[in-house]
DNA sequence: GAAATATGTCAATATAGCTGACATATAGCG
DNA sequence: CGCTATATGTCAGCTATATTGACATATTTC
């Protein structure tokens, strides 16, 4: 089985705790109600449900990093994700970005004025069709983007050793598998259309 | 490289879309500010940025199996997240609560107070400190925390094929590495009282 | 008995999302 | 040309989730 699931809390048992009483996370268990006895309760969704979490606080701290930077600036999540997926594809139309973040017009348009207001967005007529309006990040907004990206980046890099292509693969293929049966075809088009942009297309290596 | 990040559309270049115009997600690119050529802007970031944002929507659409489930009962993502956790570890108290979710006693209480009128958790004076009001589910509490569970389980077996133990490792040691280093301890301590709970025991296997 | 702890509660505020309704500009078609 | 569809913006109001700060109560601990 799993390091992570079975080693003894090695050398230091007790971790440090910085907000809590000593002891981690505080005790709890001895049953109470009238209950025969729910030990082993359901088959072995025991460990399934240990990848449940740690999924859950994975995600909490990927967020973390980006969501205190974004304090500083006084911006949240939502300023965050049209950041950089304006940076990722930048000529995004609006209704491209709604694809991407699902939201509606309504809830977007509010961030995204906001950004706009800031200068660090900026919204161009499509030359094919002047209705589209396609978003461009300025400068000052590149530069918040990439911080932003960088600080998620290195946790990633950081994780799979500086990324030797088959954990990166490994990683890729594990969370490209957890979405939506029915939504990878759009994600793996809207990579191959960032894709592009780095210069990194299935053709020309 | 990774299938997911260079195979070639497959069959269908075009993904089945459902609510956009043909196209997948809409087009965009045509750089046009007086920009020189941002082509291969920053390093090799492009590989990482991708698992960043394969990481955003294999969470996005993670979460939203359950958020579609508790819509019907008229809760959300918190009363859901109390309820998993009421469940792994039960006689919980809201001590240890606050402490995993990271939120402040008046957000949790607004939630909390939901579920124990809805007869889904119930808190009982702890039987050594009696200021400690611990949590438990309701056998009500239980089919909706199972139900919920059992939906995300499916996800991670799906993708994991059944989990062969090497693969659940993988999976898990990946997770648990995505975790803030000072996190780390306090998680593996949270797993090990959640294990105990199962009958699943360094000791006794 | 005083101090610390565990918890609850009132009030105000912020963020991020939603629905519904309506307005405007441009594209595309017959 | 005019009609219709599309792309977008906007006003108004509502919800869920979180925050801070202040204060109340019960119980444990020293």
């Amino acid at each position: 089985m799993s390091d992570v699931l079975h080693r003894k809390p090695a050398p230091s048992p007790r971790p440090a705790c910085a907000s809590a009483p000593p002891g981690g996370w505080r005790g709890d268990l001895p049953p109470p109600a009238g209950k025969a006895e729910p030990l082993v309760r359901d088959e072995d969704d025991g460990g399934v449900l240990d990848l449940v979490e740690l999924f859950f606080f994975a995600y909490r701290d990927f967020v973390g990093d980006a969501d205190r930077l974004l304090e500083t600036y006084g911006f949240g999540r939502a300023h965050h994700r049209v950041l950089h997926f304006v940076d990722r594809r930048p000529g995004l139309s609006i209704a491209a970005l709604l694809d991407i973040l699902r939201i509606t017009k309504q809830s977007l348009n509010r961030v995204l004025k906001q950004l706009l207001d800031a200068g660090l967005v900026e919204a161009r007529a499509g030359a094919h069709d002047r209705r589209q309006r396609l978003l461009y990040l300025t400068p000052r907004g590149e530069a918040l983007a990439r911080e932003l990206a960088t600080l998620q980046s290195e946790r990633f890099r950081r994780v799979l050793g500086d990324m030797p292509p088959p954990a990166r693969d490994a990683a890729a293929d594990f969370l490209f598998a957890m979405i939506d049966a029915d939504e990878r075809a759009r994600v793996h088009d809207h990579l191959a259309r960032a894709r592009v942009r780095d210069g990194l297309t299935d053709d020309a290596p």
